[in-house]
DNA sequence: ATTATCTATAGATCTATAGATAATGC
DNA sequence: ATTATCTATAGATCTATAGATAATGC
């Protein structure tokens, strides 16, 4: 039961509390934290130093400036999204229909986001993301919208798709299913606001009750067969 | 053409552009802009100066501090809002139905904030709003979901309604609503990205295309008269 | 020798206050 | 006299760098 087995380096002012996580992740789930409770510019060095219980100075070992402890947490948060509706978009149309799928991708994404550690999409939001240096996080995310965007174009009525262009399309979906950020800022999500946001997208393609019933009923058959 | 009446008070080292308008509301603009543009910690009280033409010392001669410049804005951003839907709440059931007064009132609300001047809408999404200093703030965003939750569960279908709280309902509308904030910070929104969101709200609560049809017809006609 | 920390600090902020000053109003 | 600005500044930050130090690894 050795709970401490000593590493490489000075030793810390106060010991970590956890030795078998590095100290870069601490960093950056302390940041994350701090991030998406009172924002970036809000959020000192000092504090997040404090919080990992290491000094300030310290943190500039691992990362070299505060804004590339953000950038590294915006890239690990999109690309699971990224790579789950790339794998589910390949069973359309051979395997799955499109609302299905679509259905599948926004319950995932929605519930995805209901259980990251502390709402860390709500970084998304931050207005220090619009700034250039982050341009490789919006690229990321502009492919899911496009996916988004294709997917809910299959998936959409004639009517629909013939009112709004697949962008169009891809942007109202993936904010619609980024309400559940917003959402966890009061409440804990469950599965009912998942079916209601998942539903919402599908009916913001138009589709009517019967086709939705079904949608969801093929989604749960086709992401059990993807787990 | 007296451009430039004098005022009282010493002049300001930059004489200001518009005369017509207030110290206080000169501060507000530019402070609302740039709290969207960067965040609250990021925008120092010498920038919105600089902005106004003013010295950094001289803002606080109209505020306290900072965050009274933001509690003021955000005061002023939700109130409209409220005023309306509470004025189009009333005419249900006696001369609307909930679903036209629902639609109504979600359009008005992303119209409202689809032309305000810095889409002053992202503070609801800055962190330090989070804070109880400003719930008188959230305090006025509760009754507006409310209202939201009131006339979504009146307008639902008995199947949405059953699974779905009046105060779950009223989170997930509002939030819909507020999806133009975000598809703001990328583009202009339009008439058709209205009625996405406003016909997306009822289908949310359950109802079909010939409910939404008929309730986008009315809630115009509704509005008109309101006019 | 390498690694991961530490201490100390430069230099650049930033907020808010104190007190002076240049207008208008009476 | 009142108003709305100005200048100057205290005091408290904050980020990032330089260089020392206490471990382990070889």
């Amino acid at each position: 039961m050795n709970a401490t087995r000593p590493r490489q380096g000075r030793p810390r002012h106060t010991p970590p509390s956890d030795p078998g996580i590095s100290a870069r992740e601490q960093i950056l789930d302390a940041a994350g934290a701090l991030f998406v409770e009172r924002g970036v510019a809000a959020t000192s060095t000092r504090v997040i130093a404090e919080r990992v219980g290491i000094r300030q100075a310290s943190l500039y070992y691992h990362f070299a400036t505060k804004d590339e402890i953000l950038a590294e947490l915006l890239a690990t948060s999109v690309r699971p999204s990224l790579e789950m509706v790339e794998r589910i978009q390949a069973w359309v149309p051979e395997r799955a229909t499109a609302a299905a799928a679509l259905y599948a991708v926004a319950a995932t994404d929605v519930r995805t986001l209901s259980r990251t550690p502390y709402n860390i999409g709500t970084l998304y939001l931050l207005p220090e993301v619009l700034s250039e240096r982050f341009d490789a996080f919006r690229a990321d995310r502009g492919r899911l919208q496009e996916s988004y965007g294709a997917l809910g174009t299959l998936a959409a009525t004639a009517d629909v798709a013939r009112g709004l262009r697949p962008e169009r399309i891809g942007e109202l979906l993936i904010q619609l299913v980024e309400v559940v950020i917003q959402l966890r800022r009061s409440r804990e999500p469950d599965a009912a606001d998942t079916d209601a946001i998942a539903s919402s997208c599908l009916r913001l393609c138009g589709l009517g009750e019967p086709v939705v019933s079904a949608a969801r009923v093929e989604a749960r058959d086709l992401l059990s067969r993807l787990a």
